[in-house]
RNA sequence: GGGGGCGUAGCUCAAUUUGGUUAGAGCAUCAGAUUGUCGAUCUGAGGGUUGCGGGUUCAAGUCCCGUCGCUCCCG
């Protein structure tokens, strides 16, 4: 699926040859440092800024690899210490991969599983070594390595691995989130050094930027991060319950001071009006559960806010879910009809909902890859803000 | 015709034995939360003339009388 991109937008390169790199530049906004880019994988090109649907076990639940094409997703986002847990990775080496196993073409960023050691398994112990816990599935103990993880995302076939880094609570003090930058840089190290070996790594191997809402910690951390090298930047540690205007500083501050030649990847973000803020700070690539979760949980993304499917107010309601959307359900269904659905658990409902949801982010960070290209981001974003209820962001 | 049981929120039921705060719960309904996943979970709200009428009592869902409805057994 082409981006509509004018193709004179895409040639705009001053002298400097990007050709040998994953990552070219493509244009940057006059007003801000919202940008133009495009990454190149061993699956495919894709431009950026653009949102990864979430895809945590293989899937981006609900919806088949065909209509997440048919949208024009281009990369997702698959997670390394699930797959390790189940099926196994030696399962998915002998399906020949996880693009193989999954049916999915193109693009793969897999994340390494740090933000669930803090997020769901049961800690027992996390050292310069390594993270030792108990498994959120069946409770065996397991000990992840920097190494490891790296290597399992090769064996998977990932496009774009993270390194394992560790992710603090948002109430972390300030010497827990430094212990944690501490330790990130030490197992950035050593992911790094495993996948520099030469002719194992086919993948792209970003670097994630901890420190907690600390930004002298958080500046730290990025240039350590950045000494050792890294095809691209990850800021990690958001998005876990901090206040929001606390994740907005961090970004802002932050992101600008990130290498301009790599792609800046801000996770587990976010909402439609995140999207905006944040490609104005100059972020790349996003990857956000709130489309598939806010899907299955009834609740659509529209342009102007967000619409409850479940209210009793849609009962009777004939309309689209979003009035100017041509997407699938949109074209074909009611809010009464997806609200009948919730209401009996019928799984179409969830699968209708999140189709929506994940065509909205994947059109919205279209257009406004549209709108960079053709000098107008900072129009796209006063008039979309302007039509989206703020209250329901 | 005789005898027994039951009647409490939309539904299923607690509280009746021994009368004693503002009649509770689950489900359903309604609404909210959800940011490197959650078919999950959590939070909050609305909803009652305790079938109806009368009586006893300081006090009745609870005891008494009548009545209506449902149900079971006997004839």
């Amino acid at each position: 699926m082409t981006t509509g991109i004018p193709s004179q937008s895409i040639k705009q390169k001053k002298g400097t040859d990007y050709s040998l790199s994953p990552f070219s530049l493509i244009q940057k906004d006059p007003k801000t440092s919202a940008r133009l880019g495009r990454v190149q994988t061993a699956h495919g090109a894709f431009e950026t800024p653009v949102f990864m649907p979430v895809g945590t076990q293989g899937t981006v639940k609900t919806l088949a690899p065909r209509e997440l094409e048919e949208m024009g997703s281009e990369v997702i986002l698959a997670n390394a210490y699930h797959l390790y847990i189940r099926p196994g990775i030696d399962i998915i080496n002998a399906s020949g991969g996880l693009h193989r196993f999954m049916a999915w073409p193109k693009a793969i960023l897999t994340d390494s599983g740090g933000y669930q050691i803090f997020s769901l398994a049961r800690l027992r112990e996390i050292t310069d070594e390594g993270a030792r816990f108990n498994s959120h599935f069946d409770g065996r103990e397991i000990f992840l390595t920097p190494e490891e993880v790296i290597r399992a995302q090769e064996i998977l076939g990932s496009d774009i691995a993270m390194i394992l880094d560790e992710c603090p609570p948002h109430d972390a003090s300030r010497a827990q989130v430094g212990e944690a930058v501490r330790r990130t840089i030490h197992w950035a190290k050593r992911a790094k050094r495993v996948h520099s070996v030469p002719g194992t790594a086919r993948s792209l191997l970003f670097g994630i930027v901890q420190g907690g809402k600390f930004l002298d910690l958080r500046k730290s951390s990025l240039d350590q991060t950045v000494d050792i090298g890294f095809d691209g930047y990850a800021l990690g540690g958001v998005s876990v319950g901090e206040p929001k205007p606390e994740m907005e500083e961090v970004v802002r501050k932050i992101t600008p001071l990130m290498p301009s030649d790599r792609p800046r990847y801000l996770m587990g973000v976010g909402t439609p009006v995140d999207l905006f803020w944040a490609i104005e700070a100059g972020i790349d690539l996003f990857d956000c559960v709130n489309p598939t979760r806010y899907g299955r949980n009834g609740t659509a993304f529209t342009r102007t806010g967000k619409v409850t499917v479940r209210n009793a107010q849609y009962a009777k309601d004939q309309s689209q879910l979003d009035q100017t959307c041509p997407c699938y359900t949109c074209s074909n269904f009611s809010r009464s009809y997806l609200r009948h659905l919730f209401n009996c658990e019928e799984m179409l409902g969830h699968r209708l909902v999140t189709y929506h949801n994940v065509y909205f982010f994947i059109s919205l960070t279209r257009e406004i890859r549209n709108a960079i290209a053709e000098g107008r981001f900072s129009e796209l974003k006063k008039e979309f803000l302007s039509n989206y209820n703020e209250e329901n962001r």
